[in-house]
DNA sequence: CTGAAAGCGCTTACAG
DNA sequence: CTGAAAGCGCTTACAG
C-alpha cells in the first residue's frame, strides 16, 4: 500500500503552507486564483483525497446518513420486504444526489438498535424503515428523542413530533381502493390485514376503505376483516379462514401486495378465479405486483418520491430547517386482478 | 443537542487519566479490574460512545466497507436488479456479523466510480457488484489495482488476480440446466442471453449448457443463441426474433430469471403454453421466480453464501490473509416451467 | 492573500 | 498498573 498523500505533501510541493492547501482545495475565495489552481493540480496529480476521518473530526459532522432497516423476525425466510427494498434504492440515490454517504444496517426489532450511529459521530442522522408492531417500536423512538438524535421515520408516529414522520396518505389510498372495487361492480367485500393500533398504516387503509363503502351506502357490519401481518403466507392463511367462514365475498382488499399475492395463491388453490369469482386488490405496487397472475391492481406508494423526501427532511432537521412535506399521495394502478370499470 | 461526553469527561469523573479511560473501554488487560469496571459504569451512565472519526483517524482504519452497486443505464426503469438486491441484503448482514459498517452507493457504469472511498479513508475496502458490459468495467478495475485499493468483485475477472473475484460456477450451472431440460424430455433447444466476452457469466452458462447437449450427442449447430442483456424486455424481444425465425424449439434456457420472465411474457402473448409447448428455464432464483406463472424452474445462486464470502474475502485481503474460496456452487430448483422428469 | 498555531477525540509507545 | 505526551490529518480563528 503506497502511502497516501496528505495536505502537507502538497504544501511542500507547491511551496505554500498547509493552511493554504486546505483553503485552496475547498475553493475558498480568499485564496489567490493561481495558487489555488496550482495546489489543485498537484492534488490531482497525487490523487489526493481529503481524509474524511480527519475532516469529520474537525468539523464535527460526517456527511453521512444511517439507514436502519428493521425487520420483524417473524418474517418468512430472511427475505427483505420488497417495498423496503425499493425504498432502500431510492434513499441511496437521494443521498448521492445530496452529497451524503449512506450507512446501511439491518436490525431485528428486538435489538438495541437505537444505535450509536449518531452518538459515535458515524452519521449525522438516522432514517428508520420497517414493518413490525409499532408498539415495540415506540419506546425506541422515545429513546432517540431523549438523546436528541436526528431522525426521520417511515410510517410510524413519533409522539409529539409529526414532522419526524413521512407516510402515505393511507386513508385516501384505502378510499381509492374501495371506490375502484365499487366501480368495477363488486358488492360483497372483505379486508385482509391487521387493523389494530400496532399497525397504524394498515388501519388507516382499512378506515379509508370503509369510508368509501359507507359513502356508497353499504352496511359496514357486513364487511369482515381478517388479520394478516405483512407476509404472503399470512394472506394465504387469512383467506382460508375467510373461505371457511362461508361468508360470500366477491372482492378482497389487501393491506399490502405481499398479502394480496398470498390471497391469490390461496384462491387459485381453491379453484376460485381472479377476478371473475373474486377480485383482489393490493397496496404498495412492489415489483412483483406486475408479475403475479393475474397482474395485481393496487395502490401505488411512490418510493422514489418517498426516499427523496426522507433524505430531504432529515437534512432539514440536521440543519435546523423546517419540514414542510410529511405525506405522499397514493395512486391507483389498474391491472387485471379486479376486472374492468363498468 | 446536548454535548457529547468525551473520554476526558469520564476520566475526570472516575478520577483517572484519559489514557486509562481509553484502555479500560477497550478492555485492555493491563488495566486494573476495579478501575475498568468503574470507568465502564460511568461510560454507560453518560451514554458515552467512542468517537469513530477520532478513533479511525488515530487507527488509520475505519471498520467500514463500501459497496458499489453499479447499474447499466440501459436498464428499464431505475429498478435495481433483484439479484443484486438480494446480494445487498446478504452483504449487509454479513458486515454486521463481522462488526463492519457498510457504506452503500449506486453508480452508473459511466461514472468515475473507482471512487475515493478507500482513498479518503471512509472505507477499508470495496465490494463491487453489477451487471453491464465487463469491458467498460475492466479499465476501472485496473485503476483500482494501480491504486492498490482493497477490493473484491462479483463475477468479473480482475486481470492477474483471480483471488479478487467471487463467482458462481456458471459453467456447471449451465450444464445442470441442460441436463434437466434433457431429463424432462426436451429435444430442440435455444439459449437466450448474451454470450460474448462482455458478458462472461452468461457466456459460461451458455458453454455449460452446450457441454450437456454435446454429451447427449446433440448437434450444437442446431442450437440457436439469441442476445439479450439482463432485462425482461430483452428476453421478450429475443423471443420474438426466435419465433419469427421459424426454428422449432421446445425448450429455452435463459441466462437469467429476468430474461426468462420476459421470454414467458412473450410466449404467453403468442399463445404458447409453458411448459407444454415450450419449456423455459432461468438462472439466479430471484424472489419473483417463484411468483411467475408458471413458477420458474431455475438454477439458484446462493446469495446468502455469496454475500458472506464477499465480505469475508475482502476482510482477508485487508488483513493480508490468503483467500481460499472463490466460487459458489449452483443448485437446480425445480418448479413448473420445464415440466417433470420423465 | 497567506502562515503559524490550536484543537477536534481518540490510541498507544514510552516512562515510571 | 497508570499517566503525560505525541500524533493521526484536517479546518479555521487569529495575526499579519
Amino acid at each position: 500500500m503506497k502511502d497516501k498523500a496528505t495536505s502537507f505533501d502538497i504544501a511542500y510541493m507547491a511551496g505554500v503552507s498547509q493552511s493554504t492547501v486546505s483553503r485552496a482545495l475547498r475553493n475558498s475565495p480568499q485564496v489567490n486564483k493561481e495558487t489555488r489552481e496550482k495546489v489543485q493540480a498537484i492534488a490531482r496529480q497525487l490523487n489526493y483525497k481529503v481524509d474524511k476521518n480527519a475532516s469529520n473530526l474537525r468539523n464535527q459532522r460526517s456527511s453521512t446518513l444511517a439507514l436502519l432497516l428493521f425487520e420483524d423476525p417473524t418474517t418468512e425466510q430472511s427475505l427483505i420486504n420488497p417495498f423496503f427494498l425499493s425504498m432502500l434504492g431510492s434513499i441511496t440515490r437521494a443521498c448521492a444526489k445530496r452529497g451524503q454517504d449512506l450507512l446501511v444496517s439491518f436490525q431485528q426489532l428486538s435489538d438495541d438498535w437505537h444505535a450509536d450511529y449518531e452518538d459515535s459521530n458515524k452519521a449525522d442522522g438516522i432514517i428508520l424503515l420497517g414493518y413490525g408492531d409499532y408498539k415495540d417500536y415506540e419506546e425506541k423512538l422515545e429513546k432517540l428523542l431523549a438523546q436528541e438524535t436526528h431522525f426521520v421515520c417511515w410510517g410510524a408516529d413519533v409522539h409529539g413530533h409529526p414532522e419526524f414522520t413521512l407516510r402515505s396518505n393511507n386513508r385516501l389510498g384505502g378510499r381509492i381502493a374501495g371506490e375502484h372495487l365499487l366501480a368495477t361492480g363488486h358488492k360483497a367485500f372483505a379486508f385482509v390485514g391487521n387493523a389494530s393500533a400496532g399497525s397504524p398504516e394498515f388501519s388507516e387503509r382499512y378506515l379509508g376503505f370503509v369510508d368509501a363503502l359507507v359513502d356508497a351506502g353499504m352496511d359496514i357490519s357486513q364487511v369482515p376483516q381478517y388479520d394478516a401481518n405483512f407476509t404472503e403466507s399470512a394472506g394465504d392463511h387469512a383467506t382460508e379462514q375467510l373461505l371457511a367462514s362461508g361468508q360470500q365475498v366477491d372482492a378482497i382488499f389487501c393491506a399490502s401486495d405481499l398479502i394480496a399475492i398470498g390471497v391469490m395463491r390461496c384462491l387459485k388453490r381453491r379453484n376460485l378465479r381472479v377476478p371473475e369469482d373474486i377480485a383482489v386488490m393490493g397496496f404498495d405496487d412492489i415489483p412483483v405486483a406486475s408479475f403475479s397472475s393475474p397482474p395485481l391492481t393496487t395502490i401505488q406508494q411512490d418510493t422514489t418520491q418517498a426516499g427523496e423526501l426522507l433524505v430531504n427532511n432529515l437534512l432539514q432537521l440536521i440543519n435546523n430547517q423546517p419540514i414542510t412535506v410529511n405525506q405522499i399521495e397514493p395512486k391507483l394502478i389498474i391491472r387485471q386482478s379486479c376486472g374492468h370499470n363498468l
